[in-house]
DNA sequence: TAATAAAGTTAGACTAATCTAACAAATTTA
DNA sequence: TAAATTTGTTAGATTAGTCTAACTTTATTA
């Protein structure tokens, strides 16, 4: 049997190589994502990969095996169902969906998750925008702009976000932000590349590390 | 914080008292409950005193404080309210839903239970016929006649069950009997206590064990 | 290319939750 | 009420997941 902890550190092997296009990933790197030590997800690999689901080699990079990615992604699945179950069906807002799904997503039941899926009406999207894997387990990777592609004097949609942090999400919605809004591009410093937009009327500045967590088309 | 393991202690001391109708709960009684050996409970109980949930002194009963008994209470809350959803939302059938609810039970979001409890419209009685605690905590503890204590001839409708496992509910559900079926007593031996029923006009024979688990009116 | 920095590993320790085996107290009963 | 039985406790061990501190390997750069 899987525990929650393992399911965890094989979730942030997938999203990381995600988010970077690569599959190889490191040590220190998952270790600060997953807020621990280094010496503690080393001792973690080495627990995976006695049962198959990563592969690596000493003082090498990471990679997940078949079985590995295929837990990582029904976790994944998971969470961005409870997702789109908190922010449909129990009015949670959009950036209080992620800190509960964390919790949802380690619920062992299949026929829970095809239940819920159904009930859904099976959904493709989650509220961040972000794809639902199928049952399958088909991710697909879109190609995905960020504010911070966008030329200034240029009109965007935010459809999703990169950074799933509460934090982030409350500055978002501070800024006035939300799904589905539209965002002008005012200027663009060269300095430091802080920005100027406009969203319903209001202006803001915001920084090129707020810009590249801001999935836009 | 309050562990995962810890609410499962309370709960079992609350569920036990509640079941007895008397406070005072031994720890070889819970140790079973749960499926742990005594030595187990007891080191538990030691840590549950130190945090002030549970009342004992060496070698006697204990007994829940007001705390301990406020959070067993809204651990049961938090499971009847999930068993509620399952059944009704998500299709689950009556046999099916406690497994899953023992898992949904330990999310930690009030914000969560509080939604989830107004979606399903402030439900009062569980699919089981158990009674769902209010927000404040508040239990009514009703009488409960089983089908033990039906004399021959005479008819009864099931409205809940003692135990909770999925082994004894599917044995119900073998039998042909359901939530507000009707019961007709035919026959009863003096030597074990062994019952004939008759449910929707199928005969079936069985024991005292069972019987004593299925509660009436 | 040799020194420095970054990344990864190992050893040893801690806590929570569990176990077995041995022991002590309380309760039942002959 | 003394012996037998039941109930509860203690001591010592184990596993998962975490840590710190010291070490090794790999990568960068002057």
């Amino acid at each position: 049997m899987i525990s929650f902890t393992e399911e965890n550190y094989l979730k942030a092997l997938l999203r990381i190589s995600f988010d970077s296009g690569n599959d190889e990933v490191g040590t220190n790197e998952l270790a600060m994502n997953l807020g621990v030590k280094p010496a503690t997800a080393n001792d973690m690999l080495k627990r995976l990969r006695d049962k198959s689901l990563v592969d690596f080699e000493k003082y090498k990079k990471i990679t997940l095996t078949r079985e590995g990615k295929n837990i990582a992604t029904e976790v994944i699945r998971k969470h961005r169902l409870w997702e789109t179950f908190l922010y449909e069906k129990l009015e949670f807002s959009w950036d209080e969906v992620h800190d509960v799904a964390e919790q949802l997503e380690h619920i062992q039941s299949s026929k829970l998750i095809d239940k819920l899926d159904k009930f859904l009406d099976y959904p493709v999207f989650d509220p961040h925008g972000d794809p639902i894997p199928s049952k399958g387990g088909e991710l697909t990777r879109q190609f995905r702009k960020t504010l911070l592609d966008i030329p200034v004097g240029q009109l965007c949609k935010m459809v999703s976000v990169k950074d799933n942090s509460s934090a982030f999400l409350q500055y978002v919605v501070k800024v006035g932000l939300g799904i589905n809004n539209e965002i002008h591009v005012q200027s663009r410093q060269e300095y430091d590349a802080l920005m100027v937009i406009v969203v319903n009327g209001v202006e803001s500045s915001v920084s090129e590390k707020f810009a590249e967590n801001i999935y836009v088309v």
